[in-house]
RNA sequence: GGGCAAGUGGUGGAAUGGCAUACACGAAGGACUUAAAAUCCUUUGGCCGUAAGGUCGUGAGGGUUCAACUCCCUCCUUGCCCACCA
């Protein structure tokens, strides 16, 4: 029962294509706005993920466009990866024809869902047309020094046979399986994004528009961090020990040093010492656990002494060399000054190990230092120095920088800066991928493929089992080559590209899908980019936001672009939930799209999705709340048949008020006010009668939200155009003010009575009506200490 | 351990210094109906009260203010991200 949205739907979405009304090219002389979503990976059904992330999209994008704006909203898909692979084994069919497969239904349940997008723009990253532009990128890359390789120990994945990125492995396990990571040598390509680690952190000031959230995580993910590498000397020898600290301030305080498992020094220095053998015993029993093993006993820090001293360049203290497992190689120098007192981790293995320990920061809050021994945990607060020659009285942070330009200018240490980034690995030993465009050749080396022979098409018909090593290292014709530059017998290489790299810049394709001289056009990139608004999920925030923006700079570097940043505004929408928990096929909580688009129709899917709670914040899922949506589109509905001649002057101000809000609401992505506040309308019509214009208005504004079925009854109207060809109502100010406001009345605070007063009426008359109200009267015994009003709204009498 | 969010009726949520709980869901009652569905109308935070009305109430405690869900401090809980990062 309920509205014929059957028909409606399939109607509309035909009519829509045919009349390509959401096809645009540069236009100049409008305004544009480009509108992204993150496309999809092609799994071959949408989840209620996508129908959240497209709608939420969808809205903004119509909105745009009935204001007149030329909108560019594309659509793709984010075809290579493991999972059509593994998809493609276990079907007994090719990963190409199974994603194509997908990517036709997908296609077809997004067409249902009747989002605006210009399909004609449409673009797969597994299609040559695409990836031969990862390639003819990945060459402009490795001329300007930014795609290397390098033999370097990698996260590998025993379960998936390949290696990992550092962001791909999360708490020691494979972010896809989960399986646990293994350390693994091989000859690997990366890029350089260390390169632009100071531009990917300076703009993100840029990046006003974007939550605190991703910021925040984008800046720890870079992890710049300013201090000083100090030289210790490796006692009675030349040697130095270089250590990073970030607390150049406590260098007084400094006992001892430590060094980690792996750090090169540590076999010469417990050399025919009494102690190498139990420290020998330590390094292997370190080396053997798994880094997470390592994290995970961060209750008690283990570590011995090597036998050996180094030296304090400030003060020639000679002071013990430890090898402990709270130091990693990975991070800084490997070795750290220990300052017991001021550090938690160097107290508490200071404590354990009964190392001496002397303060040298004074705590603001006390008159005297605390000694050592009475010390229950490390201060790691701001104070004066103390114990520190030359810098005793200075603050701590201006002693910091004190200390640091003494070491610069005596050579005891120097100024340096450590960041967390580290160059992106992009090899993959798949075969599902971007084949990287590089050959080796015995002679001549490492040669790329020349532009000409772009691109280097991925063959077929590779055999690939979903066992070890590389599935196109087992096609001849493949691999064979001859060498571009000697002509002689050479070998290509078999690994191809991380995914990442496809999405990298597929905003870019988006402005020109065609175009077949460059990655993109120049001209069409220049009128359309940079995205206006992009939304997606939170999950990417960290890699795929950061190589975007890294491919951006990238292109500005060769010239290709102007603009540094290519997202202006983004949106992370939250998640759905079921019963309190994510949806997913393992918890068995999914519901289907395509159900519901079936039982209730697109539009009621659509509407309870944006209603249920703001874009940002999880959603419940609801199946009585889809009832809901669907009871208010029929409530909708039936008013066309109740159009009066003339509506009533009360309804008129309220369809003002509501244009007002509406308009507002959906241009900060409250959507869910938005429907709130159109619902209220809509009651309003109810009590009250309304004619067509005030009903077009409603359809207007409902447009964005269930398009099909505003379109529907506009046409029924009689319009001979699209809704979406329509004017955005505007409202009259004028209409916006109150004849009469209700002033709300406190006595200290708490509200005792309500008057009715004309609005805008003197201070004076006010005080007058509202001190003769009877209801206050009982309330007013004392006399009035002071009389607070706020203009139309309240006054609070205090007595 | 650090960072960032968030905590409001039976439920999703609204209000960002000025009437707490808009809008919706659910529930209860009524109208229509042979009946049901659909629809329409009414009520719906707790407690006291027949009622008028009173009183308490936005995770806990404190503070600022004429006025605090909103701002400040301390704490608790949950979620996300980062993490022996020197």
């Amino acid at each position: 029962m309920g509205y014929p949205f059957k028909e409606i739907e399939a109607k509309w979405q035909k009519a829509w294509a045919e009349n390509k009304i959401f096809n645009v090219s540069a236009d100049p002389k409008r305004k544009k706005y480009y509108l992204l979503e993150m496309f999809p990976y092609p799994s071959g059904k949408i989840h209620m993920g996508h129908v959240r992330n497209y709608t939420i999209g969808d809205v903004a994008a119509r909105f745009k466009m009935i204001q007149g704006y030329s909108v560019l909203h594309p659509m793709g898909f984010d075809a290579f990866g493991q999972p059509a692979e593994n998809a493609a084994i276990k079907n007994k069919t090719k990963p190409d024809i199974w994603t194509h497969k997908c990517i036709d239904w997908m296609k077809l349940e997004l067409e249902r869902m009747g989002f605006s997008y210009d399909w004609e723009r449409e673009v797969s990253t597994c299609d040559a047309s695409y990836y031969k532009w990862n390639q003819w990128i990945f060459l402009k890359m490795f001329e300007r020094g930014l795609a290397y390789r390098k033999a370097a120990t990698v996260n590998w994945c025993p379960s998936c046979e390949t290696t990992l990125a550092n962001e791909e492995v999360i708490e020691d396990g494979c972010w896809r399986c989960h399986a646990k990571v293994e350390q693994k040598d091989l000859e690997q390509w990366f890029l350089k994004i260390t390169e632009y680690k100071e531009r990917l952190l300076e703009d993100l000031t840029q990046l006003k528009d974007w939550p605190e959230r991703v910021l925040s995580m984008q800046t720890n993910w870079i992890g710049k961090s300013q201090g000083v590498e100090i030289y210790f000397r490796l006692k009675d020898t030349e040697t130095t020990i270089p250590v990073f600290t970030t607390r150049v301030d406590t260098i007084f305080g400094a006992t001892y040093i430590v060094l980690a498992p792996e750090h090169p020094l540590v076999k010469n220095i417990i050399k025919g010492k009494p102690q190498e053998k139990e420290a020998l015993k330590f390094i292997d029993k370190v080396a053997r656990e798994s880094n997470a093993a390592r994290i995970s006993s961060d209750v008690k820090k283990e570590g011995v002494f090597t036998g050996s001293y180094a030296v304090n360049p400030v003060n020639n203290e000679e002071i013990p060399i430890w090898v402990a497992d709270y130091v990693l190689m990975e991070y800084g120098t490997g070795a750290i000054m220990a300052v017991p007192t001021h550090d938690q981790r160097d107290f508490l293995f200071a404590k354990e190990h009964k190392l001496a320990m002397r303060v040298v920061i004074k705590s603001p809050s006390r008159n005297a230092a605390m000694s050592p021994d009475e010390m229950k945990e490390a201060y790691e607060g701001d104070g004066t120095q103390i114990n520190s020659a030359q810098f005793d009285g200075l603050a701590n942070q201006e002693a910091k920088t004190k200390i640091a330009e003494w070491m610069g200018q005596t050579g005891i240490g120097k100024i340096k800066t450590h960041w967390r980034l580290r160059d992106w690995l992009i090899s993959r030993q798949r075969y599902w991928g971007t084949p990287i465009p590089m050959i080796y050749c015995p002679k001549c080396g490492v040669v790329p493929v020349p532009y000409e022979n772009l691109p280097v098409e991925l063959p077929k018909d590779a055999p690939f089992t979903g066992e070890g090593g590389s599935p196109l290292g087992k096609v001849k014709e493949f691999v064979n080559v001859t060498c571009p530059k000697c002509k002689g017998p050479a070998r290509r290489e078999t690994d191809t590209m991380a995914t990442f790299f496809d999405s990298s810049w597929y905003f870019l394709r988006f402005c020109s899908p065609g175009f077949d001289k460059e990655p993109f056009s120049k001209q069409e990139a220049k009128y359309w980019m940079p995205v206006d608004q992009y939304i997606g999920g939170i999950e990417h925030a960290i890699l795929h936001l950061l190589y975007s923006r890294f491919f951006t700079k990238f292109f500005k570097d060769l010239g290709m672009i102007d603009f540094s940043e290519p997202f202006t505004r983004l949106l992370t929408q939250g998640m759905v939930l079921k019963e309190g928990e994510v949806m997913s096929k393992s918890r068995g909580n999914i519901v289907d799209p395509d159900s519901i688009i079936k039982e209730y129709g697109a539009d009621t899917l659509r509407l309870f999705i944006l209603f249920a709670a703001p874009p940002e914040t999880e959603l419940e899922w609801d199946d009585r709340g889809i009832e809901g949506a669907f009871r208010f589109l029929n409530r909708v509905w039936r008013i066309q048949d109740n159009l009066k001649d003339k509506s009533d002057a009360p309804l008129i101000r309220i369809m003002h008020k509501t244009i007002k809000k509406v308009t507002e609401d959906i241009e900060s992505f409250k959507f869910n006010t938005a429907i709130a506040s159109i619902m209220e309308f809509v009651n309003a019509i109810y009590q009250s009668q309304a004619d067509k214009e005030v009903f077009s208005n409603l359809l207007i504004m409902l447009s964005p939200f269930i398009p099909h079925f505003a379109e529907e009854l506009w046409q029924a109207l009689g319009n001979k155009e699209s809704i979406f060809k329509a004017e955005w109502p505007k409202y009259n100010p004028a209409m916006l003010i109150e004849a009469n406001v209700t002033i709300v009345i406190q006595v200290n605070g708490k509200v005792r009575a309500k008057i009715e007063v004309p609005s805008g009426t003197a201070e004076a008359r006010l005080k007058e009506l509202v001190l003769a109200d009877e209801k206050l009267k009982p309330w007013l015994n004392s006399p009035i200490k002071n009389f607070i009003l706020v203009p139309n709204k309240l006054v609070n009498i205090v007595i």
